[in-house]
DNA sequence: CCTTGCGATGAATCCATAT
DNA sequence: GATATGGATTCATCGCAAG
């Protein structure tokens, strides 16, 4: 939020970005505790490190949440499309806080990951994330027409980098939402997967990442990205 | 409503159906006027007659989904699975009744019509329906394991029965959650696709119809997959 | 160099047991 | 009696080592 606020409005072009989903622990001690044992199986240990703010109490994220889609709307320029992963859990809450913060809400991407997905007994397979596409105000001639699917089948990648990392083919397919040239912002940088895509696809990349191990990561991702 | 509220209660394994989405019309003309325009491209004439239900008020359209989800809920057996179409847009408010209504939420399956659904410019296709996946209470032994996938792929039929009609290839992937021979239920039967899915898989059916020119073309549709 | 096999993993969920 | 914890479950996939 500090350095969103020092951005100046109407200087980017495009949000693509993966916040944290709020759902990492049904129990008060587990909200407390590292966030992320959940995504483990028993007793195995993790060399990567925790992600920041997925295991806050519903309230505080929704509160997070509306303020960096507050922010995000002020530095977008007018016809900035914008898109936000989340799960079915959280997405009625994402998509009413968006509403109500200025956002246009255009619709609901599909990302799916296919049948390497862990299975669901006497169920269906828990193998699809979803992202909510909104815009700022209406187009402007700034932008080419572009014809872009709906859902986007990619396996999800080995982790090398984080957690929830995605695929860097993924990210390409939504970063033509992006007139190219254009600047992408993703406020919730992670390892920067985002900023690679952007890159490789020939559009500007601001990225903002609070855990720091995070941001070595990434600057190193985006410097080699950068390379002609 | 009236039909449902004579059921036994307890005597329904399964409920899958289509709900009117309720997003019929923006405006309080186009709510009033015939709701099948919607469907239509502009200048052609449809021959399928009218639904009930899709152009109501927000609230009375809330109302009406809720009286059905309790209505369902009681008659369901406990561990009974119900599977419920909707939007983008109608999601968030199905999801937030059904849990209010004492349905457990379990999750979120999404129904892939491809690349034939008409493309958006400057944007997304929006080529995916949602089907939200509740259950009434928890599993019983009555309940055989079966590990079915989240996301299918069927094409939109050709409409030849009704307005919103279904593959029947996609009705029978989702039927399996049914253990064989258990009755399923569509409170919203339109031409009975879903009848026709059970039928063809080994379950009993049990459908509800208001409009009754649908009524005849499912009676005839689910005569026909009757025959041994 | 290609094939085979083994082990480990997953934005998870369920249920029995412990607190 | 309500809540929290921990172990078991499932299979498609990937990495790695051996043949």
């Amino acid at each position: 939020m500090d350095v969103l606020s020092r951005f100046e409005s109407e200087s980017v072009d495009c949000v693509i970005t993966d916040p944290p989903y709020g759902t990492g622990a049904n129990t008060v001690a587990g909200r407390l505790a590292s966030p992320v044992s959940k995504y483990r199986s028993s007793g195995v240990k993790s060399s990567l490190p925790s992600i920041a703010g997925d295991s806050m109490l519903p309230e505080a994220w929704a509160e997070m949440i509306t303020s960096i889609m507050r922010h995000a709307l002020r530095v977008c320029r007018s016809g900035a499309n914008a898109l936000w992963f989340c799960d079915w859990r959280g997405y009625p809450s994402l998509m009413r806080i968006a509403g109500s913060v200025g956002w246009g809400i255009k619709g609901l991407l599909i990302w799916d990951k296919g049948k390497g997905t862990r299975p669901f007994k006497n169920g269906f397979r828990a193998q699809t994330e979803l992202i909510l596409w909104t815009r700022k105000g209406s187009l402007t001639d700034r932008d080419p027409p572009v014809y872009l699917d709906g859902v986007f089948a990619h396996r999800t990648p080995v982790r090398i980098h984080h957690m929830t990392e995605k695929p860097v083919a993924l990210m390409r397919e939504l970063v033509e939402i992006c007139p190219p040239g254009g600047v992408v912002l993703d406020p919730f940088q992670g390892s920067g997967t985002t900023g690679v895509a952007a890159l490789q696809s020939g559009r500007r990349y601001i990225g903002v990442e609070c855990v720091s191990e995070y941001h070595g990561i990434a600057c190193r991702r985006l410097e080699e990205a950068a390379k002609p």
